[in-house]
RNA sequence: GGGCGCAUAGCUCAGUUGGUUAGAGCACCUCCCUUACAAGGAGGGGGUCGGGGGUUCGAGUCCCUCUGCGCCCACCA
């Protein structure tokens, strides 16, 4: 191909006048365009043939009951200006979107938005109409089916949010065929297949055990839900008693005085010399007068507390260990409700002061202790405040407690060092961008302590596709859940009645009865690849967009939506899902925190859309680079407009001066420099995005077009104008460069780009090839562009110092450089004095420094 | 406590495998209403590259160490 030939498809010149607009304005062209892309059909995936043709992309799925904040704009911009890269070089991008709508989120704002809460033993009531005036206080009971009805119709309504701001941030989303939601049927198929898979290889597992409960919303909670917070409360010292008249008491430390119904065991560390004498015996717990033994367990710590601890069931995550590993008897106190039992324990030898603590909450059951603490005589000194980390759930306000249930798990490698190692290795498959975000990865997985527990004790979710047999008492069999078909997917247990069974059987002895629980959202979430590329429905659309190719995401979930994608596509499929895992950095306020709603430092971004424009937005999301938090400043948004308006302005005078195409040669010195440097610049651009590093990208443009637009415009605008024989090689190459920019910025700008490129080209720029070298002449040498700088410098400087404007003539010019320069610089003489407005002849000094110019402007008298 | 990252101009950040005088944008100062652009243009001032050691002819860059900040994880006795 020579080097011409690239653009001889176009149009033969044609003026073009009425396509370029008098005035150019940013006003309205997201609106104009956004409207055409979806008419157009600009981004609809179209199925290739093989798929090296593909770059698939998976979307995170939003939840759509949160709000989305400035950060999210940013790093669904990064997947974007990389689906846009992809697509102009002739990939076929499957972009999809999802919304992640099922879950306790959704659930949680159904209840606070129409003041309702769901009771599972009330009837659905068809004629329901949520209440005219909710009050958040007294929320009103309602059925289920109703309940979940009103999920539907919120998320409904959020969604349609979500997709507005989406499609005006510019995202190349296929909407229209690729929109899935989490709560679909489609998606819930999806979930209860796999589960099945899971569940029939034993990597999904039904079991009692203790389980980290929020009492608020009654359900039990992931690891990866938790956070740690900052929890106030007291040391208490109480006394044990040892056996044997006038022994001393043991004394130990706790926070939490209200568990000592459900002492096990007091637990000091096997070196420990303050408790050698003790281990092995016994001692008397206070005010309930039980029998416990003192015994030595590694993970007691000698310098916490007063070095020796009780053990409860459950008081932390330490005491579950200990209850395993010691083989403690389980004495549950706290319900699922957060209260202590109503029912007095009939393993208390003193058991009627109980009667002080029954059905309280573990706060008023403490005070409570307290006091019969002290009444015994058993509370050593006064309680001592002290700060703690506790266990939260993430979307929760009280303390996490440990209780007892029968819970869904899938293997995670929490207890299992051998799948552990080969989900660490499928860690390692992955490309990460940047690298060192593999670390976040490896530090999860190998900090995992225990299975993924998927269940939970909700409503608005994927149910869990099993029934249980129910024995001659009523009771459930749950060693040998009852499965479906796959073919009968998806199904809901509580409506949907197995096979050999009558609804008639559902509830009695001898019958069945349904998982009551439904999937957590992450369960759904880790199949998203599998949701989107269509997972044993659509083998074609699988086979052409499975694995993918990248996963983009923030870093904090990492250990969530990252980590569980793997596990489930290493279990069923033997792979990773993906290629490259894309991680974007925070968008953090001034300060470097997190923004966060509750600390009210969070940027809405439909307020900046609005005040700045999408693409000016988008340009300050490009210059967070990949994995970098970056500190939210208007000033950004500002400077990317300003690079808009400079699109905009500058295409309309190209334009202007060449109408919309030519095939002149390009000949002369200075349109070559030019355009060897853009040859360069497409090089690195093309490069760095292929390395998922868009921000290098756009910094190449970027630099590129600002000095285009400074010097090289300035220098050819006389001669583009005019009639002499070196014009067509200037208009030519500005043509031709400005359509190479167009395309460079069209992924990060994609309503300013699209607009310019409407007035001179046909078809769309985010269809358009994106720029190759090979569309450019050869032979320029770009060091004339820096000579040439070097002498606009020079006569602006020196206009400049003289304060005089930049239009007023030059009546004597030195140019001090060696002779290769100045070689450069005379064969472009006439379009430097023509910038430069200098009257007078150029003198040429050779030298063998650095160039250097002596100007003399004409000046006004001088003032006396 | 473990892991990771960051520290360069007043602010936000670049500085590729060590190599002339450390760059950009914003902010600041001065000037220019120049017919693409005043949400503009031109010019200018401003940095002992967090501290301390070391390797080297040469260190912002490599090694050690210290300090500060951020994020993730652990931490309920």
């Amino acid at each position: 191909m020579t080097t011409h030939t690239a653009s001889s498809s176009l149009p033969a010149a044609i003026p073009l006048a009425g396509r370029v607009p008098e005035r150019a304005a940013l006003e309205g062209l997201e609106a104009k365009w956004s409207l055409a892309w979806q008419e157009q059909g600009t981004y609809d995936f179209v199925r290739p043939a093989t798929r090296d043709e593909v770059f698939s992309i998976d979307t995170p799925p939003p939840t759509v009951s949160g709000s989305l904040h400035v950060g999210h704009v940013f790093s669904y911009t990064h997947t974007d200006l990389i689906a846009r890269y992809q697509r102009m070089r002739g990939k076929h991008v499957f972009y999809p979107m999802g919304w992640d709508d099922n879950g306790l989120p959704t659930e949680r704002r159904v209840q606070n938005y129409y003041g309702v809460k769901c009771d599972p033993s009330l009837p659905y009531d068809p004629d329901f109409t949520p209440p005219a005036n909710p009050d958040p206080k007294r929320q009103l009971p309602i059925a289920r089916k109703n309940f979940i009805e009103l999920c539907h119709q919120l998320t409904a309504v959020d969604e349609q949010a979500f997709e507005a701001l989406w499609r005006q941030l510019g995202l190349s989303v296929d909407w229209d065929k690729l929109l899935y939601a989490t709560i679909s049927d489609d998606a819930i198929r999806v979930s209860q297949l796999a589960f099945l898979r899971n569940q029939a290889r034993g990597e999904a597992y039904l079991a009692q055990a203790p389980t980290l409960w929020d009492v608020t919303f009654q359900t039990a909670v992931a690891q990866a839900e938790l956070e740690a917070r900052d929890y106030p409360g007291h040391y208490y010292r109480v006394a044990f008693h040892p056996s044997g008249e006038g022994a001393a008491p043991l004394y130990i430390e706790t926070t939490r005085p209200e568990l000592i119904p459900s002492v096990c065991a007091l637990i000091a560390h096997p070196d420990d010399e303050r408790y050698q004498h003790l281990f092995g015996s016994t001692v008397t717990s206070p005010v309930f007068g039980v029998e416990i033994p003192v015994l030595a367990h590694q993970a007691a710590e000698p310098d916490k507390g007063a070095g020796i601890a009780m053990c409860c069931t459950f008081g932390d995550l330490t005491d579950v260990i200990w209850w395993r590993e010691l083989r403690l008897p389980m004495r549950t106190v706290i319900q699922r409700d957060g209260r202590l039992s109503a029912e007095t324990p009939d393993w208390l030898v003193n058991a009627e002061p109980y009667a002080n603590l029954a059905h309280k909450t573990p706060f008023s059951a403490r005070e409570a202790m307290v006091g019969l603490l002290r009444e015994a005589g058993d509370l050593d000194g006064e309680p001592k405040p002290t700060q703690r980390m506790a266990n939260f759930y993430e979307k929760g306000d009280k303390p996490l407690e440990i209780v007892s249930t029968r819970q869904w798990y899938i293997r995670n490698g929490g207890r299992d060092e051998e799948l552990k190692q080969r989900l660490l290795e499928r860690g390692d498959e992955l490309n990460w961008v940047p690298d060192f975000m593999k670390h976040r990865y490896a530090n999860w997985v190998n900090g995992l302590n225990g299975d993924w527990l998927i269940s939970r004790q909700r409503f608005f979710g994927v149910p869990f596709p099993v029934w249980y047999r129910l024995d001659a008492e009523g009771q459930p069999v749950h060693e040998h859940p009852i499965v479906p078909d796959e073919a009968s997917l998806p199904i809901d247990p509580s409506s949907d009645v197995p096979d050999g069974f009558t609804e008639a059987q559902r509830g009695v002895p001898g019958g069945f009865i349904g998982d009551p629980d439904i999937m957590d959202t992450w369960a759904t979430s880790s199949l998203t690849p599998w949701i989107a590329c269509g997972w044993e429905s659509d083998p074609e659309l699988f086979g052409l967009t499975f694995p993918m190719d990248i996963a983009p995401q923030a870093h904090e979930i990492i250990r969530t939506w990252l980590f569980s994608r793997i596990v489930r596509s290493h279990f069923e499929l033997d792979q990773a899902p993906w290629k490259n895992a894309t991680i974007s950095g925070f968008v953090v306020d001034p300060d470097r925190k997190k923004m966060s709603k509750s600390k009210g430092n969070a940027i809405v971004p439909t307020d900046i859309l609005e005040r700045f424009g999408a693409d000016a937005v988008r340009w300050r999301a490009a210059m967070a680079r990949p994995g970098m938090d970056s500190p939210f400043d208007e000033t950004g948004m500002k400077v990317g407009r300003r690079l808009a308006m400079k699109i905009l302005n500058a295409s309309k005078f190209v334009l202007g001066m060449t109408g919309a195409d030519t095939d002149e040669p390009i000949t002369h010195p200075a349109d070559l420099a030019m355009l060897a440097a853009l040859r360069t610049v497409i090089e690195q651009a093309t490069t760095a995005f292929d390395a998922f590093d868009y921000t290098v990208a756009l910094e190449a443009s970027e630099r590129f077009f600002w000095r285009f637009c400074d010097d090289y415009l300035e220098l050819v605008k006389e001669r583009a104008y005019a009639d002499q024989p070196d014009s067509a090689s200037a208009r030519k190459a500005l043509n031709l460069a400005l359509s190479v920019l167009l395309r460079l910025f069209a992924p990060f700008m994609p309503y300013v780009t699209e607009e310019v490129w409407s007035w001179w080209q046909d078809g769309s720029v985010h269809l358009a090839a994106w720029p190759s070298v090979t569309e450019l002449p050869l032979g320029g040498d770009p060091l004339l562009l820096d000579d040439l700088a070097a002498v606009l410098m020079g006569v602006r400087g020196a206009k400049s110092a003289q304060k005089v404007s930049m239009k007023t003539p030059v009546t004597s010019m030195d140019v001090t450089a060696p002779a290769d320069v100045l070689a450069r610089l005379a064969a472009i003489e006439p379009d430097l004095r023509a910038v430069g407005r200098i009257v007078s002849p150029l003198s040429w000094i050779e030298s063998s420094g650095p160039l250097s110019t002596i100007v003399v402007v004409e000046t006004p008298l001088e003032q006396s």
